[in-house]
DNA sequence: TTGGAATGTCAACAAGACTGACATAAAATC
DNA sequence: GATTTTATGTCAGTCTTGTTGACATTCCAA
């Protein structure tokens, strides 16, 4: 450790184990912060959070397979199934049978599903916005460097590519 | 929203729904990583996170009450004494019947307690430790800046004593 | 001193994750 | 053409962690 002194990143001795330890536990309480307020729309609507991330990814790669969602959600096949189930039973997500390969599901959200994904995110980047505009540009910029680099690699690709096919 | 142009802020007009919508996305997949880690090592041992919440706000707090856990966690009462109990039973958290007030439980970690809280914390810290190394001071204090930002009120005010009581 | 408030415990239930087993259909391979 | 692999769906059962309701104990104030 200490064979870091005069040599760069001199900054880092200042981030004791006391220092992290808080860092721990902003995120945490951050995390709880960004999930209160869409919580709330999904109890209203019987939903879970495990419906709200199913609404997430079909919005942002609408026609995407099962498998694909499976991986980028990191579950098993039969609890996202639940899930879409009753989001297909109540009429808020399509799954269109592949022409390609008729195994395939291609998922797409109905126009009340795309309302209600509108509705959840919208509390979400609302409180994003007043963070960021509470904190300035610069902050943002180091924010959101340091939550890619706290991704596991794999994670982080994925996140990558989805963010190249959009720009 | 155009008023602002050419008045102080200008950046912020650059945060579209998109770019917002990202930022919603990094949150996510750097909380899974973000807790990755320590899910491993309490798995393997056959507790969960609300086991890993307990034993780090108590490490934290040491003496402090069931109640006052229970407003930091933000869980009913019944969900964490099931927790405490088998973190007691196990050995982990010693309950002192108050001596002003008997109704009280004032809880500490025992040496295995602050064992495995050392163990969960280290690997957390590890990888924050290694993210911060990767994008700099700077953006750290972007990061701290934001996650502080998103917090819901209550939950900043307890997050900031907290933070006092400690420097 | 007694009744209400505060604190904590026990029991039962629900959501949502998991594993394992199995079914079906389609595609790929031999 | 037969066989294997892949994609998806379903049933059953378990676990963690949240919930509510009922209850015991303790404290305090009227």
């Amino acid at each position: 450790m200490n064979d870091q002194i005069g040599r760069g990143r001199p900054q880092l001795l200042f981030l004791t184990d006391e220092q992290l330890r808080k860092g721990i536990e902003a995120m945490y309480f951050a995390y709880r912060g960004f999930t209160a307020d869409p919580d709330r729309i999904l109890d209203q609507r019987g939903y879970g959070r495990a419906h709200h991330r199913a609404l997430h990814f079909i919005h942002q790669s609408p026609g995407t397979t099962v498998n694909n969602l499976l991986s980028t959600l990191g579950v098993t096949k039969q609890s996202l199934n639940r899930v879409l189930r009753t989001l297909i039973e109540e009429g808020l997500v399509e799954a269109q049978v592949g022409t390609r390969d008729k195994r395939e599901r291609h998922l797409h959200l109905t126009p009340s599903g795309a309302a209600l994904e509108r509705d959840l995110s919208e509390v979400q980047r609302e409180r994003m916005r007043s963070a960021y505009r509470e904190v300035g540009p610069e902050a943002v910029r180091g924010f959101r460097m340091v939550l890619e680099a706290m991704m596991d690699p794999d994670m982080r690709r994925q996140f990558n590519r989805m963010k190249e096919s959009e720009e």
